[in-house]
DNA sequence: AGCACGCCGACT
DNA sequence: GTCGGCGTGCTC
């Protein structure tokens, strides 16, 4: 038998199976993960298993053996991942071993280390002076790690070491470090039957320098055991006591490996489904139709918010429990409280589990160990809980399907919609996307016909709207008031004040670079050929269109009205924060953003104190606008509207506007009318009227037209080719070269090419945008791909290209 | 990606 | 003769 292996080396030469024989007697199934001899030097590499063969084409002096497989032979990725994983490939242009990275669990790939050990030499030997300087490095060591010698003598010696290696000088050995995360317990207990036990006791009892371990012989008289730190916690004792009497034998220990508990299923009360209202019924029973269908639709739920999505999540997930198959609860990394898996929780007890990038590694494996061993059979997580190895997926849903931190920022730059789909189509799950605001183009698909479309429309808990008002900037500034703070919304904020209520206040600077604007008639330096805003560049103090490439120098007055009040736009929460003791000395002040949840419960702490009231005002970036309810809140503020409506990308006017309807969402959700104000120096942007009117829909109309007309996706298709390379000049030219050889291939000009442009350097790497757009795809990829594949078989080794099919994040 | 191999030019 | 710098082809 032969087992045909993607050998874990990222490079798309390498991106091939290669056939090793299986071994006499080894156990493999498809999708293990398996150690590979592989190169001249037979160098030990981590492979993974994709298919087995009876025969194989390769010559039989070429083939080697399998060394070993990993994981206990428990496959790594099930039959529908490693289908999942060929999908990724096509739709994200990479190589498979990528998408087998990304589906993989993250840090269990077996790291290699090599370390150089001399040998005993005869004293005829002549040695080179780089040799007698390498044995010097040596010192008294008889083995040093090969970093250190990098170290020394470059990162490139390792011809000479091998040579050096050739003439018996040294030794050259790899190792491989495998990472378990296994957890480990060592439980103490007594051993009731030991012969010195009685004699033990006695002394102990006796004498009080022995005070530790008569306590210690107490607590575990009746047989239970307990781990060295629960021994020390429970009776105030060193681990001295414990180490006496494990090395008389008296104490037993015992090793233990248990799988993390991400928290406590427990503590928490379960409840019941509740009934659902006239419009969730006639959603559920939607659903449930889709359910029974063999091929289901992915369907789109527009809920607005305190529509009760969570309860029809829930029942789906009972449905799918009921039928033995598992569900995996997508949310954005942001949103994953405690709190949102407790009600999960309580509904269906320690099936559930949760994942997401703040747990400890060991933590995700468990809840990755434990979806593959059928011990949960509900998962809530970020986007890579997607690829946990369950049996049989009967729902994926996808909540606050919206979300941008729902595409991937690594190779492959996956959008977990589509990899969400395309997995469940496999599975033969449904796939439910939930959201108060659905992205536009999802919006289209599902009135399309593409995705089914549910509505809810009314707040279960009665609830009305709130009141949005605008607050035109510009005009502040002419009366004088250079605050951050419309006078309207400090009033109203002094007002909440004096009635204990409290405030939101939105800044949304993550994400979004700077902008500039005139602050007198709200003009925004926008590119003429994009119709996107310019991004300023302070290092060459210029304007530059990230879509295009466009370059334009900092115009000095406003090119509207010719005032000289151009200003950056800039403000962050810090500042507002700051602006906002001084205004409101008394208050107490509250602020999340990045820099305020580094650490790891940062996030649900500063949430749950502002939930217990001890903040009068919490001031935070979008981070602020998911979550839970927080009844006392009756006033929202958007700073500063514009920062997110000027983004650099053809989505801005859209997430601007769902950001200011999430905001209003935060605000009176109770019997009484919240208030949200709106600050915007352009209080005519459509992005902002339709949002002040909470009007969705005519909003979508709208945008949708602009699209049309602007030739955006969904109404266009385009590809973004990144060309990428450590020497400027090299990735420049092949840049341009190949640009040139798309306008030469486009022979009837279906598509418009824009660039190269240059991006910012990263990681030390040029790079080189080329857009293409054309009206259709599938000619768009008919041109694009040959062209692209030429390019990157004729290239030059040092320069790489990239390729994206309408990107959600373009660069 | 890593590695070997071959070729070349510089330096001792 | 030694060393380092490329370009090229191969890896089951």
């Amino acid at each position: 038998m032969y087992a045909k292996v993607i050998v874990g080396l990222n490079q798309p030469e390498m991106d091939k199976l290669f056939d090793y024989r299986i071994p006499e007697g080894m156990a493999v199934e498809i999708g293990v993960r398996v150690i590979v001899p592989f190169g001249s030097r037979n160098k030990k590499a981590e492979g993974y298993v994709i298919s087995l063969s009876e025969k194989t084409e390769v010559p039989a002096d070429k083939i080697k053996e399998l060394l070993e497989v990993l994981d206990e032979g428990r496959p790594t990725f099930t039959p529908a991942l490693l289908d999942l994983a060929e999908w990724m490939k096509e739709r994200y242009f990479c190589t498979l071993n990528q998408c087998l990275q990304a589906i993989m669990p993250p840090g269990i790939r077996t790291k290699s280390s090599w370390t150089v050990s001399r040998k005993s030499l005869d004293a005829e030997t002549k040695l080179t002076p780089k040799e007698t300087a390498l044995l010097a490095l040596f010192g008294e060591r008889r083995e040093i790690p090969l970093e250190e010698v990098q170290a020394e003598f470059g990162g490139d010696c390792l011809t000479f070491l091998r040579k050096a290696e050739g003439k018996g000088l040294l030794a050259l050995k790899q190792e491989l470090h495998r990472s378990e995360y296994k957890n480990e317990k060592r439980l103490y207990s007594l051993d009731r039957d030991h012969p010195l036990l009685e004699a033990a006791w006695k002394k102990a009892e006796k004498e009080k320098r022995l005070e530790g371990q008569r306590l210690l012989l107490e607590y575990l008289a009746n047989g239970r055991e307990a781990t060295a730190a629960e021994l020390k916690e429970a009776l105030g004792i060193t681990d001295s006591p414990i180490k006496t009497l494990l090395k008389k034998g008296i104490l037993r220990e015992r090793r233990q490996t248990e799988r993390r508990n991400v928290f406590d299923a427990d503590t928490v009360e379960r409840t019941q489904p509740f009934t659902p209202t006239a419009e969730q019924a006639a959603a559920l029973s939607a659903l449930h139709r889709e359910l029974e269908q063999e091929e289901k639709k992915p369907v789109l739920l527009h809920g607005v918010t305190g529509s009760g999505k969570t309860e029809i999540y829930m029942q789906i997930i009972a449905e799918v429990l009921a039928r033995g198959e598992q569900a995996i609860v997508l949310v954005p990394e942001i949103a994953l409280t405690p709190l949102l898996a407790e009600r999960f929780v309580s509904r269906f007890g320690d099936a559930v589990s949760v994942t997401h990038s703040r747990l400890s590694m060991g933590e995700r494996v468990d809840q990755w160990k434990k979806a593959r061993d059928g011990e949960i059979s509900v998962v809530i997580g970020a986007r890579s809980a997607l690829f946990l190895p369950f049996p049989k997926v009967g729902a994926i849903i996808m909540d606050e399907a919206h979300e941008n931190s729902y595409v991937s920022d690594i190779t492959p730059k996956y959008d977990t919609k589509d990899v969400a789909a395309a997995l469940a189509k496999r599975y033969g799950a449904l796939f439910l996307m939930g959201t108060a605001t659905p992205d536009f183009i999802s919006y289209y698909k599902a009135k399309q016909g593409e995705f089914l479309l549910l509505e809810l429309k009314e707040r279960t808990g009665g609830g009305v709207l709130p009141r949005m008002l605008v607050t035109d900037m510009r005009k502040e500034l002419a009366e004088g008031n250079r605050s951050a703070f419309g006078r309207a919304l400090q009033a109203e904020i002094r007002r909440n004040l004096e009635k204990g209520e409290q405030t939101m206040l939105f800044l949304n600077r993550r994400g979004y670079a700077t902008f500039v604007s005139c602050r007198s008639c709200g003009h925004v330096m926008k590119c003429p050929e994009c119709d996107l805003t310019y991004t300023y560049h302070a290092k060459e103090h210029a304007l530059a269109c990230h879509y295009c490439g466009r370059r334009a120098p900092l115009p000095k007055v406003c090119p509207v009205c010719g005032s000289k009040y151009i200003r950056y736009f800039g403000t962050g929460t810090q500042k507002i924060e700051e602006e906002a003791g001084k205004l409101f000395p008394e208050a107490r002040i509250l602020r999340m953003d990045l820099d305020t949840t580094l650490t790891k419960h940062s996030h649900e702490k500063i949430l749950a104190a502002f939930a217990a009231g001890e903040a009068d005002i919490l001031i935070g970036t979008q981070m602020i606008a998911k979550g839970h309810d927080y009844p006392n809140v009756t006033l929202v503020g958007i700073m500063a509207a514009d920062l997110s409506l000027n983004a650099d990308s053809f989505t801005a006017a859209e997430t601007g506007f769902r950001l200011m309807l999430q905001a209003a969402g935060r605000a009176g959700r109770r019997d009484d009318r919240g208030r949200v104000f709106l600050q915007t120096y352009q209080p005519q942007h459509y992005a902002v009227q339709y949002a002040a009117k909470q009007d969705y829909e005519g909003f979508y109309e709208e945008e949708m037209l602009m699209r049309q007309m602007m030739g955006y996706p969904p109404f266009s298709a385009f590809f973004s080719i990144l060309l990428t390379g450590a020497a400027q000049e090299e990735a420049a030219q092949a840049a341009q070269e190949l640009a040139e050889r798309l306008a030469q291939a486009d022979e009837e000009e279906i598509a418009t090419i824009l660039g190269p442009t240059a991006l910012p350097k990263f990681r030390g790497e040029y790079r080189y945008q080329i857009i293409v757009k054309a009206a259709e795809e599938e000619p768009l990829r008919q041109l694009v791909l040959p062209t692209a594949e030429r390019m990157k078989k004729e290239r030059n080794r040092n320069v790489r290209v990239g390729l994206a099919l309408n990107p959600t994040n373009i660069v």
